[in-house]
DNA sequence: CCTAGGATGTTTTTT
DNA sequence: ACATCCTAGG
């Protein structure tokens, strides 16, 4: 047996080397769920299977790395030939190859969000619509989600369900807008982030060519990481490439339902269950990851408090065996900037009294907006961190900018990019003429590139229509004839952008600059690298034009950024960003309700997700975990004030630090006036109760049933109303005279029978 | 056509 | 608090 096989347990081997026929491994956080999937592929790597031939799927760029590093380790340089990547990367990659089946170019432009949102709030004043109740955001969730169900315009205007919906919220020409998006999109040769799912998902449905025949011989083993993450159309998608008559259906997805937190942009849980459905009758085999070999006893314990307080979960017993560790920490704080010096202070004492490295330490939140005040409080102390998300490298205005220029000389089409340059440096072109020409493309029924010169203007106007328009062509002409470090240095000077960009002096000035040579750096970086080129893929020809580099840049994330050779930093990111990682220490800050579960969550009554997102949160602990929250916060501007977050109250004491309550009870008695805004004033929340912990004898939970009188160590006495569930997950509803109704996992709880 | 200053909305999470 | 949108005046 090879040497990587030994260093698996035996669920984990048998989920290696089951190779043929359907998998499903259902993984708990810390289970060497990725050791499974890379050692997945060496094996079959090892058994002769050609890589081009492995289609491995997954959510980040930074993922598919990884695997593909490990994957190197095993088996050598073998490993960069299989198709590992993100979801939206590699089927680009195919649509480059096969967009004009489809009616695409191939060198179509990818839009970004905020693309999709300007050609939105285009689409709804050209509509005469107000804006306030079509709101784009709103508008671009409605259209993605139709997407990713795979509804069409003319489906979506024929369904009676969604046409009421809309009339519900006040937008019943919303069909009129997706209809007219998707229309604008492809006459700009563009395709946004759903399109890379959906365009691929209409390719293989209708087939042209047999060019789904083509993938599915091409793509005989299938592996998805992260499958609860899926959205209906993903597995449509891989349903297509796997799933027909005489298919070996070499399948393996892995995932796990408790850590499903993307439902906001469709993701369904249902996939799993579809999934065990779909594969039974062609002998899907299932194994359960249970072993965490992340975390210590406490954390891993306090997770399956927890997650228990979810309705739907497929049944799992996570377990480790890396000792007790250390108790979880809990730190309240009066305010949101107290909250961010007293994590920091934390972060030094740790770092003094266990020698952790920065880079051993990531604090997590739930919203991007509340990294500021750990910025702030690390700047102070001269701790060296690294913020991840939020506004991104390629989000700013001066990156997107020439970037847009870059576009604009591959695809004049793009009319995003138009918009964003036509007028940029200011050059005399301004609204009127602007709109006169999108009327006149509407009109006509032509991209805006063909209008600019035949609107009807005054002549100053027109001759500054003329000089941007040759300016373009230009640029046209020369990123056909130089690499694309060069065709960027050239369009930089002659647009004007690094002139005015020059002449800006102040501090936001120069940082515009920065950015704008760091992109240019990044270019020239592209152009420099050698990129080995992978025979199988004869139809992808490596060049260093700037239609390549752009494919390339579309898609990346600040993740994926290098940080040069010093890496010994803090992480700041949100939750969401987190999947997937493991740190030492983790600070989970802000834990409040309104925050933590979010005030959207709470409003449409979906507390499960968050609840799985908190999961996720703690589970990325291996040593050292620190909760906190604060007391007060500020938002949009004035002060508010909210309780501390339910998740707290469903970790066992156990698994406390002792700190925490008598320091809380002190503080939450203290009654505050002069609350202002709409928010109802925060409560205290801590229930005293006078029990002696030392004379406290919690029973068995099996023996505890509806009727006893019990005593719980924080919510005093209480009822037991109802027990429901068997063996391990019985639930006990009990009141509390206190602390009122409460649901308790039997199976962790400490109650004592009075009678 | 451009600018400045005021009004307004925004915060959930991401490829 | 902050960014974007809107409006009036040059």
């Amino acid at each position: 047996m090879s040497k990587y096989l030994q260093s698996l347990n035996e669920v984990q081997r048998q989920a290696v080397i089951n190779s043929q026929g359907p998998v499903m491994v259902i993984a708990g956080p810390g289970s060497g769920k990725t050791r499974v999937l890379t050692y997945r592929i060496a094996y079959l790597l090892e058994q002769g299977i050609p890589p081009h031939e492995i289609l491995a799927l997954t959510f980040t760029n930074k993922s598919a790395r990884e695997m593909k590093e490990r994957i190197a380790k095993v088996v050598g340089n073998v490993a960069n030939r299989v198709w590992a990547g993100t979801f939206h990367s590699l089927f680009a990659r195919v649509l480059r190859i096969e967009a004009e089946k489809i009616g695409f170019p191939s060198d179509f432009t990818i839009y970004d969000t905020t693309d999709s949102k300007s050609l939105l709030t285009t689409i709804i004043k050209g509509m005469n619509l107000d804006g306030k109740v079509y709101n784009v955001g709103g508008v671009r969730a409605r259209i993605s989600s139709a997407k990713s169900n795979i509804i069409p315009p003319k489906l979506y205007a024929e369904n009676e369900e969604l046409r009421t919906e809309d009339r519900h919220s006040k937008r019943p020409y919303l069909y009129k807008i997706y209809a007219e998006y998707v229309r604008r999109c492809k006459k700009a040769g563009a395709m946004d982030f759903d399109d890379l799912l959906y365009q691929l998902f209409i390719l293989f449905y209708k087939n042209p060519d047999n060019v789904l025949e083509k993938y599915r011989s091409r793509f005989k083993y299938l592996l998805v990481d992260e499958f609860q993450d899926t959205n209906y159309l993903q597995y449509a998608i891989i349903k297509k490439l796997v799933n027909f008559e005489g298919s070996p259906r070499n399948i393996c997805v892995v995932g796990d339902d408790a850590q499903s937190i993307y439902g906001f942009r469709g993701a369904t849980i249902e996939n799993i269950l579809n999934f065990e459905t779909d594969y039974k009758k062609f002998g899907l085999q299932t194994f359960k990851l249970e072993q965490n070999y992340r975390s210590t006893y406490h954390i891993v314990q306090a997770a399956n408090e927890i997650i228990t307080f979810n309705k739907n979960q497929i049944k799992k017993d996570i377990w480790s065996d890396k000792g007790k560790g250390h108790k979880i920490k809990i730190i309240k704080t009066m305010t949101d900037t107290d909250e961010g010096k007293r994590i920091v202070d934390q972060i030094r004492e740790q770092k003094n009294r266990y020698h952790l490295q920065n880079s051993d330490i990531a604090i997590l939140y739930r919203t991007n907006a509340q990294s500021r005040i750990f910025e702030e409080a690390l700047n102070r102390q001269r701790i060296k961190y690294k913020v991840y998300g939020g506004m991104s490298f390629y989000e700013r205005k001066e990156v997107k900018d020439l970037i847009a220029y870059l576009r604009m000389s591959v695809n004049p089409n793009d009319e995003e990019a138009l918009k964003r340059v036509i007028n940029f440096p200011k050059r005399g072109i301004g609204n009127t003429t602007q709109q006169k020409i999108i009327e006149l493309a509407i009109n006509t029924d032509r991209p805006l590139w063909e209008c600019i010169t035949e609107v009807n203007v005054g002549p100053r106007a027109k001759n500054a229509l003329t000089e941007f328009k040759q300016m373009i062509q230009v640029f046209i002409q020369k990123q056909k004839e130089l690499d694309a470090a060069q065709v960027t240095d050239l369009i930089l000077r002659q647009s004007g952008m690094l002139k005015l960009l020059k002449g800006d002096l102040s501090i936001e000035g120069m940082s515009r600059m920065e950015n704008i040579e760091a992109l240019l750096n990044g270019i020239k970086d592209f152009v420099d690298t050698d990129v080995v080129l992978e025979e199988e893929n004869v139809e992808e020809i490596e060049n260093k034009s700037l239609a390549q580099y752009l494919q390339n840049i579309a898609l990346l994330t600040d993740f994926d950024q290098d940080d040069g050779d010093d890496n010994n930093y803090i992480t700041l990111m949100s939750t969401h960003s987190a999947k997937g990682l493991e740190f030492p220490s983790i600070f989970l800050v802000g834990l409040e309700e309104n925050l933590f579960p979010s005030y959207m969550a709470l409003q449409s009554d979906d507390v499960e997700e968050e609840r799985r997102l908190f999961y996720v949160a703690i589970t990325r602990a291996e040593q050292f975990l620190t909760l906190s929250f604060a007391n007060s916060r500020y938002k949009f501007g004035d002060i508010r004030y909210n309780n501390p977050s339910r998740f707290l109250e469903e970790i066992s004491e156990l698994h406390l630090e002792k700190s925490y309550t008598s320091k809380s009870e002190k503080v939450n008695t203290v009654s505050r006036s002069g609350v202002s805004g709409n928010f109802k004033k925060a409560v205290p929340k801590t229930y005293t109760t006078n029990i002696d912990p030392s004379s406290f004898a919690p029973s068995p939970p099996a023996s505890i049933q509806a009727g006893h009188k019990v005593l719980h160590l924080r919510f005093g006495e209480g009822k037991v109303l109802r027990v429901d569930g068997a063996n391990d997950n019985r639930l006990a509803t009990i009141f509390f005279q206190e602390a009122g109704e409460k649901r308790i996992a039997l199976r962790f709880a400490k109650l004592q029978i009075l009678k």
